[in-house]
DNA sequence: TCAAAAGTGTTATCCTTACACCCATGT
DNA sequence: ACATGGGTGTAAGGATAACACTTTTGA
């Protein structure tokens, strides 16, 4: 193994994205970007910080030193994502923590990030200044289905389908057959577990402004519509690992119980089927919803509450965690509802 | 971010579990240890080499570089497993690359390495030296149960038993319970997908004799029945990655038709069947299977063959790949076949 | 003729989906 | 009374699991 000029420094950084659900709506804990005095309109970022390789004896331990620190928030079940190291994705941390104090001119140093995810059962208004919890829809308007197609969608439809005229002919075919696939055009049927696959697209497409960030370049004319349709940017490639997050926890939520991770100690039933929908963006059938749970035996009931919305009082429910280490236990099916 | 003594260097290395199958058996490229005059009986490793921050402007194409360069054999699909960065699991390549020159005494780097799963579509024998391709039951005895439940997971059974009456009252239900669900004891299914729990399992156990290597002890007493139950142990923390890759493996092939990147172009169903059973460590019902790839539409038939083993000769078929761009496409189901 | 595999048919059961309806409470 | 949400019943369709059987070749 020769020995070439030194070697660049490598620094890995951790990101994390935490989720909680704040009454129907699914949020994600944010950094505003060395929040100074600059524009309010400055993307936002995750929280995120380089790994110290003497002082962690684990990434986990790490993430959660370090979040902690940073945001003043104890970050309870947590799972490894992804490790992301392409060259020229806007790499993270570049200008902090290690780099920061190193010479102009010198050379960056090479960054690898490892995004985690994180779920909490509330979104505690954190003291931390700088942190706030944001509604995931603000960065991907393009996946809440909730309310049926979303108008983020057609917008996103049009501008893909510009993409691929604008292409060569030979390639015109595949750009469309990524876009119906990705973005359930022409009667394609739509997966709300493709998040990153959509993300990637309209980064490939040049739709996101992360795309003409990276290349150094200004966004092309655009629309207001659209512009709001393509969602918040963030710093580095956050937004990446949003996507990366969201797919899994969408994946996720149907073969391991974690959506109770995101619940208070007691719940109602539609409290918990408001969480799901939230996260997997789509609506569900009541009645189903609650036999498969029923089925699963994942819950039990307690008392009662009241001061609900309107309508008749519900019952309180609570996770019985003990069956974890009973049996072998799958998490919740979506019956999907079709406006 | 205050400057303490300088940190230690990071070192990334990548790990690459890459997977064929050969004549119905499913089987891994290892590399032998540093092969010089050692015994036979040195453990095997993972193809494996350090990433270079300034040569490679990816992980992926980093991976594809050294594999070939070691191996002499070019990856197909590839795809992302993990990345471990624990301090104490006998860290990976602490003793070659950017630290073989290091001076006698110094600190050692840190080592993270990233895991990568690879499949091909055949076990071609490489040209390389101290490179083989070794069956993974020889790593995970008690993951095959393609003919009932094995041997190697009886054993286990005992062992883990013990385990648990070793441990304080308090604890010892706990061990039970893990044991049980990983290991399907009290009639607990079993769950082909948990490898990589199963594996966790056995090192924390202090079964898997790695889990002594790596606290500098010497291995327990045992049997050789039990030694050999175990499997064979790899080098620093591959056999880990090796299960994550069983793990997701195994997983996917059921959402994904993935199954497909480890066939020939041209396959009998029955091929098939034995790729996945092989994969799965399980045997299949044949005619629920095929129903199951018909209704899928991912396969299509061709002409015929003969110089199959005994009986009639079977169709040939192959892989309708078109349809991964055409509409979203789920992998196989396994209707496993209770003895 | 027999072993070994290829293929075909059919049934019971369970899960999912969908539709329709009644109950309890606050305004 | 009515809006809002809680809660129950049931029937149709599809997927899965399980059973048994015929066909075609090579040795």
């Amino acid at each position: 193994m020769a020995r070439g000029p030194t070697p660049s420094p490598v620094v890995i950084g951790l990101s994390a994205v935490v989720v909680a659900v704040r009454d129907g709506e699914a949020m994600v804990l944010t950094v505003r970007s060395r929040g100074d005095g600059e524009p309010a309109s400055e993307p936002a970022g995750l929280p995120f910080g380089p790994f110290d390789p003497d002082g962690h004896r684990t990434f986990e331990l790490a993430l959660r030193a370090f979040v902690t620190a940073q945001t003043r928030f104890d970050l309870g079940y947590v799972e490894q994502l992804y490790t992301f190291g392409d060259r020229g994705r806007d790499a993270p941390l570049a200008d902090m923590g290690a780099g920061a104090d190193s010479a102009p001119g010198a050379r960056p140093s090479r960054v690898i990030s490892v995004g985690y995810l994180a779920l909490t059962p509330q979104a505690v208004e954190t003291a931390a200044p700088d942190t706030a919890w944001a509604p995931w829809t603000r960065f991907f308007p393009w996946e809440d289905w909730r309310q049926g197609r979303p108008a983020a969608a057609l917008l996103i439809e049009d501008a893909l389908r510009q993409w691929a005229d604008r292409a060569p002919p030979a390639q015109r075919e595949l750009r469309l057959a990524r876009a119906r696939l990705a973005f359930a055009l022409d009667g394609a049927p739509w997966n709300e577990e493709r998040v990153l696959e959509r993300y990637e697209l309209l980064y490939g497409a040049g739709l996101a402004p992360e795309a003409a960030r990276d290349r150094g370049e200004a966004t092309g004319e655009r629309s207001d519509a659209l512009r709001a349709a393509l969602g918040a940017p963030m710093i580095s490639d956050h937004r990446r690992i949003l996507a990366t997050a969201l797919s899994r926890l969408r994946g996720k939520i149907k073969y391991r119980p974690v959506v109770f991770e995101l619940m208070p100690e007691a719940f109602t039933l539609l409290a918990l089927q408001r969480a799901v929908e939230a996260i997997a963006g789509a609506s569900l059938h009541k009645q189903n919803f609650r036999r498969a749970l029923e089925r699963g035996g994942l819950v039990e009931g307690l008392g009662r509450i009241d001061a609900d919305t309107g309508g008749r009082p519900a019952e309180l429910f609570r996770f019985r965690r003990e069956i974890l280490s009973a049996r072998p236990v799958s998490g919740l099916s979506l019956p999907l509802l079709r406006d």
